[in-house]
Parts: structure tokens; C-alpha cells; sequence
DNA sequence: TTTTGAGTTGTTCGA
DNA sequence: GTCGAACAACTCAAA
């Protein structure tokens, strides 16, 4: 069993169907190509993944280093594997790389059995009727429920592990000093569910864009490596509105996924061929601004800073950041999405690629190019006591309520306090800017 | 084939 | 302070 992107027991067809075929050797492949972009704190919380899913297996994963077509047929060979068992992969990457592993085990002889997906619904499952897929999001979600997915599978009782086989230790994982990450693996994602299920569930609708509040799953990590899938999630829910609205956004994770399976260059370059003539800068300075959350707008800095301090930031401040990042600095949005692919620990190239687009406005959404995020109005809207701000900007601390988002309108603030940054730029100004730069685009 | 209705998440201005 | 209109026009999906 080659775990990927599904390391979990549970809920694991895979495994389930390599259990059946007898003696089970679950590896994962330590892949310089996945490892090196993924970013200090992604692999720190995959080791703790790898780590409870050793515990798991009683001590059974074997982890090798090296290139997937390499290892795994090799491993295969050593333990005369019958077959290689895996969830299939939808990614440009894994798509090459599973190609690269099926032709090396056919050559020994040994089969690649693909079962199940990182989706409720795989990529490429769910089209229009005339076969073509869909670009807007509502229709591909009515399509989606229709769909339908499995009901959850059985856990595994008993699993008979196959000894003797020497593995590799991960080195060089521990999260940068200062970062505090969520708790990694299955057990734990099945706990954070279950107390979102219970605690945060049924106000969701109302608290969701708080980034001031846990008014969100936070179960974006463990959806991201497979410690839950979302079949099991989804197959507790009903359909109240908060039940429907959270069911809408594990389908936008699907929605994108389906999306890059269809356009696959779409992880790097737009969607829209058209607003790849987008002038941007190019801007060190501010870009670097940005990334350590001294733009001098509290909000922006506040998410920024968040992102460093936890791999993950709440998604509402991930608009207003982006959006700040592309038209108010006019940087390409790419580079954004970079930096964010560096530091969460939910990194999905799906989801980040277009979720980025969808703020520049280059991705799948039709909405009009002049919706501009405004970092005051947005932060005095879901931060409106300003904690939020205040927890992630000391520098301000001093300074009660949403006014907290407009700093520059206080007169003086207490001596002895860290100086906070004036705005590097001005958001009234710039909001001009970009909205001209969009209409020389669309004018020709 | 043509037509029609609709599209995650916004902001600003003026009445 | 509140509310509706304007921002302009395009593509997608489905009837």
C-alpha cells in the first residue's frame, strides 16, 4: 500500500482492497520533487502524519527516499509484491509520476491498482451534459450532489502487516522555532471534526468569514493529506443551511480540483488567456512588505503574520491579503501563490492556484473585475472588536475596537510602543489604478 | 440554434 | 446612518 495524499486506516479503499489481497507493506516514498517546494512547515506536519500513521500500523511503515518510479518498484521486488495499491491521483505531478511508477512495476511484473480518490467525487466524474466540463461553480454543485458519492467504508479489523523490511527516518522536520501547528494525523482530524460537527457547525453561516472567532472547520490540513476524507465528513451532514453551506465549500475543494484535472497549466498561468497581458510590477520591497506583514494595513499584516506564526490563516483574510497583493501592489498573483504554497500547512495546488485566481479575477469566476477588496472596510466588517488584529499585530494593542483597522487616525499612541508602519501605499489611489490597468485589458 | 438568466465572498456614491 | 444603484460587459449553462 503506497500512501500518498490518504494517510489514514479508516475510510481507505485502497487499503481495504489491499488487505483483501493479503499482506499488507504500507510505504511512503520521501519524494525530493513533493518534499523540497512543500516548505518547512508543511513537512514538519507531514512527518507528525507519517509518525501517527507508523503508530497506526504498529510500526510497520517503511519510508524510503527517492524518485517514486525508482522506489516503489524496487520495494515491490523485495518484498515480491503481488500488486502496488494506491488512491489515484489527480494532480499534473502525481498524474506524470504515477504514469513513470506504472511502467516501472509492469516491467516487473507487478500490478498498480488505483482505488478510490482524495474527492468525494473525482475529478473528470462530474461533466455537462454534452461531456464538457463546467466553469462556473453553482452548476458544477447541483451536478455534484447529483452525483452523489459512497457512503463511508468500514474500518479495517485486522491487517496483516508484512515484517522484516528496512525503511529510512525523516530528518531535518520540525517546524521553524516559534510555529505552533495543529496536531498532525488521523485521530486528530477525526477530533477536530467531530468538535466542529458539535461546537461550531450550527452557527456557521453566521460566524464563518470571523476570523476573529473559530467559526470554521479548520480541517483543511488533514483534508489536504487524507488523515479525513471527505466522504466520511459529508456523510454527517444534513441540510440545514449551515449543513448545505459548509457541504458548498468542501465542493469548491472538488470544484478546483476538477478544474486543474481539466487545465492542468492552470496551476502556474491563468485560466483566462486574456488576462495573462495583465500588467503587473515588479516590486521587491513590497512584495517583501507583504510576505512579513508590514504593509502597514493592520489586517493584511495580521493574516500575514498568522501565516508565519501557524501555516494557516483564516480564509476570509486570505481574499483580503490576495486581493491587497494584486491590486493594490500590483504584483503577479503567481507570486503569491507561492508564498503561500511555502508557509500553510494546507497547501493545495488546486485549491491555492484557484483561489488566487479567483481574486485576480484571471481563474474560473465571472464576477466583474472591479470588486476590489478595501482592507479598512473589510477588516471593521469580520474583525469588528478588532481582536483579531490585535492578536497578531502587538504594535497595536493599544488601540480598542475597530479602530484598530485605521491606526493612521489615531493622534498618538502611548510612548514606549513598538512603531507600527505607516501604509505603503494608498488603498483609494491604487484602487484607481487597478481598476484602469483591468480596463485597458478588456478595452483591447 | 437561439435565447435567457445567472454568476461565493465588493465598494462607492448619492439620495 | 441607510439603502439602492452603478460600476460594464462577458461567459457559462440550460431551457
Amino acid at each position: 500500500m503506497w500512501f500518498r495524499r490518504d494517510l489514514r486506516l479508516g475510510d481507505n479503499p485502497a487499503l481495504l482492497a489491499a488487505a483483501r489481497a493479503g499482506a499488507v507493506l504500507p510505504l511512503f516514498v520521501g519524494d525530493e520533487a513533493l518534499w523540497a517546494p512543500s516548505g518547512a512547515n508543511r513537512r514538519a506536519w507531514l512527518a507528525g502524519c507519517l509518525a501517527e500513521l507508523d503508530e497506526a500500523t504498529g510500526g510497520h511503515l517503511l519510508l524510503r527516499r527517492g524518485a517514486p518510479a525508482q522506489v516503489v518498484a524496487a520495494v515491490a521486488r523485495e518484498i515480491s509484491a503481488g500488486a502496488v495499491y494506491a488512491a489515484a491521483d489527480f494532480g499534473p505531478y502525481g498524474r506524470s509520476r504515477d504514469e513513470a511508477v506504472g511502467a516501472a512495476l509492469a516491467e516487473a511484473s507487478v500490478d498498480f491498482v488505483r482505488v478510490g480518490s482524495p474527492y468525494a467525487v473525482a475529478p473528470g466524474a462530474v461533466t455537462k451534459p454534452d461531456g464538457d466540463p463546467y466553469r462556473v461553480f453553482t452548476p458544477y454543485f447541483r451536478a455534484w450532489r447529483a452525483h452523489g458519492w459512497e457512503t463511508p467504508r468500514p474500518s479495517p479489523r485486522a491487517i496483516r502487516w508484512a515484517e522484516g523490511v528496512a525503511g529510512e527516518r525523516l530528518g531535518g522536520v520540525e517546524p521553524p522555532a516559534g510555529v505552533a501547528l495543529p496536531p498532525p494525523g488521523e485521530r486528530a482530524g477525526l477530533r477536530r471534526w467531530a468538535a466542529f460537527r458539535d461546537e461550531a457547525l450550527a452557527g456557521y453561516v453566521e460566524r464563518r468569514d470571523r476570523p476573529d472567532l473559530h467559526g470554521t472547520s479548520r480541517l483543511s490540513p488533514y483534508l489536504k493529506f487524507g488523515c479525513v476524507h471527505p466522504r466520511t465528513v459529508l456523510a454527517g451532514l444534513g441540510d440545514t443551511p449551515a449543513e448545505e453551506r459548509w457541504r458548498a465549500e468542501l465542493c469548491w475543494r472538488e470544484f478546483y480540483a476538477d478544474v486543474l484535472w481539466h487545465h492542468p497549466a492552470s496551476a502556474r498561468r491563468s485560466l483566462q488567456p486574456v488576462m495573462a497581458a495583465m500588467r503587473v510590477d515588479r516590486d521587491e520591497e513590497r512584495f517583501a512588505a507583504w510576505a512579513e506583514g508590514r504593509t502597514g494595513y493592520p489586517v493584511v499584516d495580521a493574516g500575514m503574520r498568522q501565516l508565519r506564526a501557524e501555516g494557516w490563516m483564516h480564509n476570509r483574510v486570505r481574499m483580503i491579503v490576495a486581493s491587497f497583493l494584486v491590486k493594490d501592489l500590483h504584483l503577479d498573483w503567481t507570486l503569491g501563490a507561492r508564498h503561500f504554497m511555502a508557509h500553510l500547512v494546507d497547501g493545495d495546488l488546486s485549491s491555492n492556484s484557484h483561489g488566487w485566481q479567483w481574486v485576480a479575477g484571471t481563474g474560473t469566476d465571472a464576477a466583474p473585475y472591479f470588486r476590489v477588496f478595501n482592507p479598512v472596510t473589510q477588516g471593521r466588517r469580520f474583525d469588528p472588536d478588532g481582536t483579531y488584529v490585535r492578536r497578531w499585530v502587538p504594535e497595536l494593542a493599544a488601540i480598542a475596537g475597530a479602530d484598530v483597522h485605521e491606526p493612521w487616525t489615531i493622534p498618538a499612541l502611548p510612548l514606549g510602543v513598538e512603531p507600527y508602519p505607516a501604509p505603503i501605499v494608498d488603498h483609494v489611489r491604487e484602487r484607481d489604478e487597478a481598476l484602469s490597468r483591468y480596463r485597458a485589458l478588456r478595452g483591447g
